[in-house]
DNA sequence: TAATATTATGTCATATTTGACATAATGTCA
DNA sequence: TGACATTATGTCAAATATGACATAATATTA
């Protein structure tokens, strides 16, 4: 958000800041949410560049298609493993996932 | 390992190969387990870096000595999503996680 | 060497993550 | 529009990861 429009918001008593600020995450915490979002982002761009449902992709790797839905919306209940084990499974390599983190 | 070495080693009765050939892993398994593997050696760097005991960094991410011990072990019951959390604790950054996977 | 600090390993109760299921919501296409 | 495919959300029992503790093993230093 640019400061304009944070400026314009402030004015209408609304207290403009980043989602960390809103959720009242550290720095830490914040960084670890975004990094497992773009993780998310990057399967469900990987699944559907193969043109595979959610279901397929839950076939392949042995779980269910409402675990590989939340796993794409970035559940609080999905671990980075489950999403880097999936990705690998997608045949990502690990430069892959290094460029997905940074 | 160099082909004459394995041969040599075949030649005795040793099947040579690598680690996931000798422990009967799938490639991406063999890629998640070495993956975790070089976050659980940095993790061990950084702390040392910092002049830190294993139990010192247990207190900062309110963990225990064990457990910092399983994780610059890799232990199978550490999950990458401490090795991460606990290094964003120690400073570290997307782009240094990422180097780190890569 | 002995005393002390640090790290490693095994185990436990508790907490979190898991696949699975039901079903709601949304999208697609005749 | 309606039928069908796909994705989203809530819940559960089972599996796995967790911090904590005891204590063994190893390193460091007097």
């Amino acid at each position: 958000m640019n400061n304009k429009k944070k400026a314009a918001l402030e004015q209408k008593g609304w207290k403009a800041g980043t989602t960390a600020e809103f959720l009242g995450l550290s720095d830490e915490e914040a960084t670890y949410v975004e990094l497992k979002l773009s993780l998310a982002l990057y399967l469900q761009k990987k699944r559907r560049a193969k043109h595979m449902t959610q279901d397929q992709l839950a076939r392949l790797i042995h779980s269910s298609q409402s675990r590989v839905a939340k796993m794409e919306k970035s559940d609080p209940t999905i671990s980075i493993d489950l999403l880097m084990k999936s990705l690998l499974a997608l045949g990502a390599s690990r430069s892959e996932l290094a460029r997905t983190i940074s």
